[in-house]
DNA sequence: GTCGTGCGTTTCC
DNA sequence: GTCCGACGCATTCGG
DNA sequence: CCGAATGCGTCGGACGGAAACGCACGAC
């Protein structure tokens, strides 16, 4: 490894690293020489610091002054020609074997050309979301209200005449011959069949059999999804999007029901239930890469195309559109293409990610209108149309609800009862399909009970049994103390320590001799992912868990990184280095103890509707501690602010992220996911008001946004000065706080201080490199939970480790600080007092021997 | 062919 | 993980 | 009394650091 040292940062392809030091005095308009330590400026806004400046609350009405909402945040490239346009679409592609080195001198010098040459094609991306919002913001109606429903109505109205235009212009894309007769039972009439291209399921009235653009037995095209995907993205009616998608997923469920699996995949972007661990293994570079291929153009081309864009999915499918086909593929299917993901997730092994590669394109290029878009959203992992898990159980639940699967065909159910026994039917069985999926997050199983024997079976053939993960309970952050009081006003609730470990849902099934089976215990995460392998320490000391006359439970734990020698906890960064998978226990080099919180079945018997009084009882009766291995999270029945302000302190102190706070009695104590899955309350040092970590740093760098934050910058990188070496070390990226407000400004500021190439003297790891560099002027306060050593971030470095250097976890933005200049940021000793300071390292028993040198040399 | 390194992806928080 | 913005729903406010 | 305003919770999607892991690729 490059020491750093010698050399301001590692990235060896740049040639900045040539310039030295003394150049920096004649470039820059300040010298460091002349930094007057500002009356022996102090660590700034540590634990409630209060400097006047820090105090004054100047936020948004200061600000307005440079507010120009109108900019479009076009930056630099807009003093380019403009008239270089269409040249790249030549389909030339020629340019197959890019070396990595090729490719990033490219990346270097495409700043003026590629980008000026992508303008006019991949013209920045304003979501019809955005737009609406920002319409809605001129109009200002009297009723705002009604005014945004009558307005997102008359967009649907308009994007759907859109389509139709398009659709006729695209005449020859129509497949003519799309009549058929259907047979089913009293739909004896002939049915004309939708065209493609015009299939509209927002439309009222739908009629899942004749406005379907498919007949019965049919695979499901593609395009009918991406067709509906596509009138979503135009509506941010929540109602209005779940109305449009249970429409599409009528008309499946009616027509070829078998291909509703793959269509409810395809929306959410999973190919499995996450406890599978099937992933794709492609994403955002190799997805360029293939779509550069197969359009002729070099990585670095699509690769400002898609920055300038904000959308991956726009530039292929514009990209798509510009090519000639040389011969009509077949038509994408739904199940194809779901199968086709699958088989891409498959690969695995030597030359597997061309292998993948060349899959993907030849999806890409069978892609025909919006399809391309979704497509490549799809391989992305992100739709980004506003729709994702609870609004897809919404959607399923109204179309049971208005067309019930069954041997009785109703298309429908609303037509023959009063609206309001629609809606109450409607909610019912969204409630049932919500509780099912939490219990059983699995969308095979789900599909088949529903088609099977409808929403009333559900319940009871789908419900939560031990080796399925279910849903965890998650927590709100809470702003300040007395809002737990507010919130659990004359109810009973307990603090519990919030430990900084990861979530650990414990499965233990009952062997045929009711005992429990060891054997087939399972862990998994948060997410649902089966952490079993993960665990083998954790697993093979259950049995010291279980008390007498326990056969099966699931537990709700967090695993916390522990130092058994001194019985101290250890932070997250040692708990994630562990392996992900491990073969036996002995091999385990960092042990954790396991923190239990809750029980959420005990022998057969699911305990999700009982009060956690209940169920904290039972697991008390039932489970045994044992300190360093098992124990039960400290807690405490609090009543009065004061009571839970000093037991966060002591938690705090003890190494942990603060409390959980939770009801004890009464049916918001029960752990009913479907119903709200954040019902307890997260209190931490850092969310609480002028309490917590506040670092003042200065931008050096931007990254332009992606979807919504097409057209501003979405993220930035920041610095801390270093007085002694003379430089600004990155610190962290900064991606969050924000208003679009906010962004809107940062993006116009930033533009009078937009430089060619980094100074010199900026600290950072290649990693970083922003899109945009400026020279250091604007300083930000970012708030942040803790300081953590990094092995690419550059503040302080060589203060606490010889290569490693100080970050943050969970940066956010807290406001501008005009009043600050660069030079006044937080220096880098600061910050690596802020680290010292931290409870967690001041926990951390010094090891008098080699171990902490060995870290040094 | 083997090994180490770099890069990209995924998964925790 | 944090945070913001939009939406939907219930409650309160005001003419 | 009814519509407007307000407050609150949910949902979705921007974005963060750090580590493991698996493949690609160059050095030997």
């Amino acid at each position: 490894m490059v020491s750093s040292s010698d050399r301001v940062h590692t990235e060896t392809s740049h040639n900045m690293a040539q310039r030295s030091i003394t150049s920096f005095f004649k470039k820059t308009p300040f010298t460091p020489m002349e930094i007057k330590s500002n009356g022996g400026s102090k660590v700034s806004h540590v634990n409630g610091d209060t400097s006047p400046i820090s105090d004054e609350k100047d936020k948004p009405s200061e600000r307005q002054q440079s507010n120009s909402i109108d900019n479009d945040g076009d930056s630099q490239d807009s003093l380019k020609p403009k008239n270089k346009a269409k040249r790249q679409r030549v389909i030339s592609s020629s340019s197959e074997s890019e070396s990595p080195v090729k490719v990033k001198k490219e990346d270097l010098s495409d700043n003026d050309d590629s980008i000026t040459l992508n303008k006019s094609v991949n013209k920045t991306y304003d979501s019809p979301k955005n737009k609406k919002a920002k319409i809605k913001k001129e109009i200002k109606s009297p009723s705002p209200k009604k005014g945004a429903k009558s307005l997102s109505r008359d967009e649907v109205k308009e994007n759907s005449l859109k389509l139709k235009i398009v659709g006729s212009k695209e005449k020859d894309n129509i497949v003519k011959n799309t009549e058929h007769i259907d047979n089913i039972e009293n739909e004896s009439e002939e049915i004309q069949k939708v065209a493609e291209n015009a299939y509209n399921p927002s439309k009222s009235k739908y009629h899942p059999i004749k406005d379907a653009c498919w007949s019965k037995g049919e695979p499901v095209p593609y395009l009918a999804l991406a067709k509906t995907l596509d009138l979503i993205e135009g509506t941010s009616a929540r109602l209005k999007i779940i109305e449009i998608l249970s429409n599409f997923y009528r008309s499946v469920m009616v027509l070829t029901s078998e291909d509703l699996l793959p269509c409810i995949y395809l929306c959410l972007n999973q190919l499995a239930p996450a406890y599978h661990s099937l992933e794709l293994g492609i994403a955002e570079t190799y997805l360029m890469k293939a779509i550069g291929q197969c359009t002729g153009r070099t990585l670095a081309q699509v690769k400002s195309a898609v920055q300038k864009c904000g959308d991956m999915g726009r530039v292929a499918e514009q990209a798509r559109a510009a090519q000639k086909t040389m011969f009509a593929a077949p038509k994408l299917q739904i199940r194809k293409v779901f199968a086709a993901l699958k088989e891409i997730a498959h690969m695995t092994g030597q030359a597997s990610v061309n292998k993948k590669i060349n899959k993907i394109q030849s999806l890409y290029v069978a892609c025909r209108d919006c399809e391309a878009r979704f497509l490549i959203r799809s391989l992305e992992g992100k739709l980004r149309i506003g729709l994702a898990e609870q609004s897809v159980l919404h959607a399923l639940a109204l179309a049971v609800a208005t067309t019930p699967p069954g041997p009785n065909l109703q298309l429908d159910a609303a037509q023959h009862m009063s609206a309001d026994k629609f809606k109450a039917l409607v909610e019912q069985h969204v409630a049932v399909v919500r509780r099912t999926y939490c219990e059983c997050p699995d969308w095979a199983e789900l599909l088949h009970e529903l088609l099977r024997g409808g929403v009333a079976a559900l319940a009871s053939r789908c419900s939560m049994r031990v080796g399925v993960p279910l849903r965890p309970m998650l927590a709100h952050p809470t702003r300040a103390v007395r809002d737990v009081l507010a919130r659990f006003e004359n109810e009973e609730f307990t603090c519990e320590y919030k430990y900084d470990g990861e979530r650990a849902q414990i499965h233990v099934p009952a062997a045929p001799d009711d005992k429990p089976d060891f054997a087939n215990a399972a862990i998994f995460s948060r997410n649902q992912e089966n952490n079993t392998a993960k665990y083998p320490d954790v697993l093979s000391r259950l049995p010291t868990l279980l008390k007498e006359g326990v056969s099966s439970c699931v537990l709700d734990c967090e695993a916390v990184a522990f130092d058994a020698a001194n019985g101290k906890l250890l932070p997250f960064q040692v708990l994630s280095s562990r392996k992900r998978a491990c073969a036996s226990a002995e091999d385990v080099r960092v042990p954790v103890c396991v923190f239990v919180f809750d029980l959420l079945y005990l022998n057969g018997a699911p305990l999700v509707g009982s009060t956690l009084a209940h169920r904290r009882k039972l697991l008390r009766e039932h489970f045994c501690t044992q300190p360093g291995t098992w124990q039960f999270a400290t807690s405490k029945d609090c009543s009065t602010i004061e009571e839970v302000q000093l037991f966060l302190e002591e938690a705090v102190k003890e190494s942990c992220e603060g409390l959980m706070v939770k009801m004890l009695t009464g049916d918001n104590s029960k752990y009913d996911i479907a119903r709200r899955s954040h019902n307890w309350l997260k209190l931490k040092k850092d969310y609480l008001e002028g309490v917590g970590d506040t670092v003042d740093a200065v931008i050096i760098g931007a990254y332009r946004g992606k979807g919504k934050r097409a057209g501003v910058y979405g993220g930035f990188l920041v610095a801390c000065y270093d007085p002694e070496s003379e430089q600004f070390q990155s610190l962290c990226k900064l991606g969050t706080g924000f208003s679009d407000e906010d962004l809107q400004i940062l993006s116009d500021m930033l533009k009078e201080h937009i430089i060619d190439s980094p100074r010199n003297y900026y600290n950072y790891d290649s990693s970083h490199s922003a899109d945009v560099w400026t020279s250091a002027a604007v300083v930000v306060e970012v708030r942040c939970a803790d300081l953590s050593l990094s092995p690419a971030h550059r503040a302080a470095i060589a203060r606490l480790h010889p290569h490693k250097g100080v970050s943050l976890r969970f940066p956010r933005f807290v406001r501008v600080r005009e009043d600050k200049a660069a030079e006044q940021a937080t220096t880098a000793a600061q910050v690596a007092q802020l680290y010292l300071a931290q409870d967690q390292i001041k926990n951390q028993v010094k090891q008098p021997d080699a171990a902490h040198e060995d870290d040094f040399y």
